[in-house]
DNA sequence: TCCTAGATAGAAAGCGCTTGCTGTAACGCT
DNA sequence: AGCGTTACAGCAAGCGCTTTCTATCTAGGA
């Protein structure tokens, strides 16, 4: 029924060791026979049984890529860089690899969950984005497991993740506590004394790092922060809504909200609006990410933007063992910060 | 090196033959011997190769999802969807798949490459998400690789995309045209005569249709469409940005905008902005999708609501023989028109 | 002209798992 | 007590490919 490498060999007139040298392509072969083979392997309309050609090889062409929300574009722009340099088709890679996206939904059972079956599939490399989640028992869980992934020869690339020890995994970690804190700056410059601030959910490092740099930036100016001020949340607009409300709720005198990210930050927008309250005039907003939405937001979102493009692309790279992994196995993605419309003088 | 299955098995004192039984459990065994084997196999932390295991039992758990732009979240949303119901970690299903997304960017050859990678791991079943490229070579290959697919046992999707005939595949369709046609009909409704059109790339079928149910509104209305209220661009902010600035160059009389995405949309309320008008009082907007973000635009965008989420989960339902087929294998997904602020009566 | 090295091609041994078929023991029935 | 079942467990034959080792042939070199 299929056609298999030894039809192809059959109909070419030549071993299947041959056939498998031409499409692999690390043998000497004859130009002649090469030829011969290819045009057996176009009439027949061969295709490689990559099970079988893993199982011989004990390598396979799966690269894995680990997102929290495949339908947050904070995610959907480092997956989809990483893919193009994962090569997969017309990736500028040579070896045709299929970069592949799995969606973990932020739950730890899940991201764990896929490495076993990315190990299962003998992945070439894993990439793994996004906050982590802090939780010691996971930790500990997430550690052996990619020590074994990468002693198993998968490569490892973190993106947008805090470096995992001992694990043998590179690093490309985004700079949240500087931005966090160049943010919150920024608002304290304008003259804000009051900042409410929507955290994202417990346990993740990209929440606390954030939220660190936004409490570096208050006792750097001697702002002694009230505990209302800091309402935990999820990484969505719902949530900002929400969390909006109820910092309205606590303290009306608030100047400032900053927002975990971009997508919290339109909800803050929206609750803030719908409370009858100017953006900035009366609340001044911040987000973070810089996501495409953001500069049309009214007014635009003064926010951190992450080259979240360039860290995939790079992160991409280095999973394909296609450029130099950062110094130490560790680097770190500055932020920068734009300031648009939403963030101006506090009102009085 | 690697612990195989004949490890697990002389730990357990049975053979591999049991091993395989109990890990795949589809053959009676004893609850004892399954006991045994368990404990041997979390003891020696055994992961089965899948390889191997794709290859002997001549099926593989990998379920392909393909998406045009994976940093849109209307394919986020879908793949999201999609791959929650294909089970893999903690999905509702049994059986532990790997639902995996792959990004073409929109490009029919990496549309194609991808396919065959995914034949090549004989993938149990391809979801493919949104519009289709509508160039008669690139259509006939891609009925040519569907119809491979099927014939090799691969389940095949088609989710938000035309039918495909004659490639065994089932297909949910939206309603672009209708949802095109109802959208362009409320503005008419509100007094509009001279609407210009932001169209998707062309070639698209997504484009193709939404455009004609925009001219069938006109139309049915006796409007007649001026070639100069059409351009064509990406769906992307960007292009609706620039598109907007074309159409107002054009004919700066338009009393509204109707884009070919919410994405789109966005990107000419800008413009308008920039350009001094104001909506929808000087022009009214309108997008398509109805995405998280759209309810944030100001004022909030009018668009069309399509289930992408429901329809993601049936697609994967589908995909993984948990849902019966539509009947005819073809079934029409409804949009919902959402009429917000960003369309008014036109002035004057 | 004979010998050796270089360049190709083939033979065959797996890679680690699944599964049809073959035992074998325990069970229920008459 | 004897026999047909039923319930498990094992054997062994691959699944389709890669790769090491070996064989063959040709081209130089002495």
């Amino acid at each position: 029924m299929t056609v298999t490498l030894a039809d192809v060999a059959a109909r070419a007139q030549v071993s299947p060791a041959t056939v498998s040298r031409v499409l692999n392509g690390n043998y000497p072969v004859a130009a002649s026979t090469r030829e011969r083979v290819l045009r057996a392997v176009d009439e027949l309309d061969y295709v490689l049984n990559g099970p079988a050609s893993s199982l011989a090889a004990a390598t396979s062409d799966l690269v894995g890529i680990l997102v929290n929300d495949i339908a947050d574009p904070f995610f959907g722009i480092m997956a989809g860089a990483i893919q193009s340099e994962i090569g997969g088709p017309g990736g500028r890679a040579g070896g045709e690899r299929l970069g592949v996206v799995c969606n973990t939904g932020g739950s730890p059972e899940r991201e764990l969950t896929y490495l076993t079956l990315l190990q299962r599939q003998r992945a070439a490399a894993v990439v793994l984005t996004g906050g982590a989640t802090e939780a010691a028992p996971h930790q500990a869980a997430m550690s052996a497991k990619l020590r074994k992934l990468a002693d198993a020869g998968t490569r490892i690339v973190l993106c947008g993740r805090p470096p995992a020890p001992e694990t043998g995994a590179f690093a490309l970690t985004f700079d949240n506590r500087g931005g966090g804190r160049e943010l919150t700056e920024h608002l304290i410059g304008l003259g804000h004394r009051r900042l409410g601030y929507i955290a994202g959910p417990e346990e993740r490092t990209t929440t606390r790092h954030r939220l660190e740099g936004h409490r570096a930036a208050l006792s750097a100016h001697g702002i002694e922060e009230d505990p209302r001020w800091t309402v935990h949340g999820r990484y969505d607009r719902r949530s900002g809504y929400e969390a909006t409300l109820e910092l309205l709720r606590r303290d009306p005198s608030l100047t400032a909200v900053v927002a975990a990210n971009d997508s919290v930050a339109l909800g803050a927008c929206a609750a803030l609006r719908d409370s009858g309250l100017r953006i900035p005039d009366d609340v001044s907003v911040a987000g973070f990410d810089d996501l495409p939405f953001s500069i049309d937001a009214v007014p635009a979102l003064t926010t951190v933007r992450l080259p979240l493009a360039e860290a995939g692309a790079r992160a991409g790279r280095i999973a394909m063992g296609r450029e130099e992994p950062p110094p130490g196995g560790i680097a770190t993605v500055r932020g920068e910060l734009m300031v648009r419309g939403s963030s101006g003088v506090p009102r009085g």
